[in-house]
DNA sequence: GTCCGTGCAAATGGTTTGCACGACC
DNA sequence: GGTCGTGCAAACCATTTGCACGGAC
């Protein structure tokens, strides 16, 4: 189990050895995300900077969670038909849940895929480096608001 | 095995039943749909029918797929840095392959995912309606050239 | 003859980019 | 002090929408 104290340590150092600057508005990011039990967005985010920081700029938001992407230090969940989530705990590939409506994810613990990933390598012949497995439904709040 | 003759049946079948106009830019959409190997993009679609209709517009292509989509007849793969690809032939959930340099995209048989799918809902609560499991890498073609 | 579908153009909206000032090291 | 990061605004671009004409039934 990683705590966020842990886990936000752990991000410090992978920008210190980068030589990448821990300026005050990066480390307010990376402590929502290493407190964070969601899966926030970039609007979540910002409004959370807001009160500390007045002049904070959705951009700067984007272009650190961009840069902890490239540091695979967060994983990035993009959805086509609405607003990119991050996933600042797991920064590796893992199975989601989602709802349809409230948006709510959740991580279910699925055992790994890697006889998935190598069939499918094997009957394809293509090099599998990632995958991304989403499952989408109702949660217990919506269901019982229907 | 379902033969592209069949499928196109299938697909004007459903329009019909719902009373939808079945014009010769849908028809033409529908037989690519039906013989397509592949997963067109919008914009791959459109090119094929430029030719036998001059004044054909994307509006049109991306209507009838959201048509499509509606009626369960089209499964569409949305991808958020990127072109949406639509699948005509198995237009329900399924694995697929995806080359990150050509974005060809393979469907590798993989048995279902039942199993996996209820034990996420036991665990979250959730009632599960859908998935998308997608494995990234390179194809074949793009191994070698690296 | 009616209503739906087409096709042009304009709008949409999350994300990205350019640029100049300011701050981290 | 030099360089990188921030923040404003503008650009981006696939997709969606509005609207009026034309065609399917």
């Amino acid at each position: 189990m990683t705590t966020p104290e842990s886990r936000l340590k752990q991000m410090v150092a992978k920008l210190k050895a980068q030589d990448l600057r821990l300026t005050p508005q990066r480390l307010a990011i990376l402590r929502i995300l290493a407190a964070s039990e969601g899966h926030p967005s970039i609007e979540e985010i910002f409004e959370q900077l807001r009160g500390n920081f007045p002049t904070m700029s959705p951009a700067t938001v984007y272009k650190t969670m961009s840069l902890l992407k490239g540091l695979d230090e967060v994983l990035e969940l993009g959805f086509p038909e609405g607003v990119n989530r991050y996933d600042g705990n797991k920064p590796y590939p893992h199975p989601h849940v989602i709802c349809q409506k409230c948006k709510k994810i959740m991580d279910p613990e699925l055992g790994d895929l890697q006889h998935l990933a190598e069939a499918a390598g094997q009957q394809t012949g293509f090099r599998i480096l990632s995958h991304r497995l989403d499952f989408f439904g109702l949660c217990p709040e919506c269901q019982e608001k229907e």
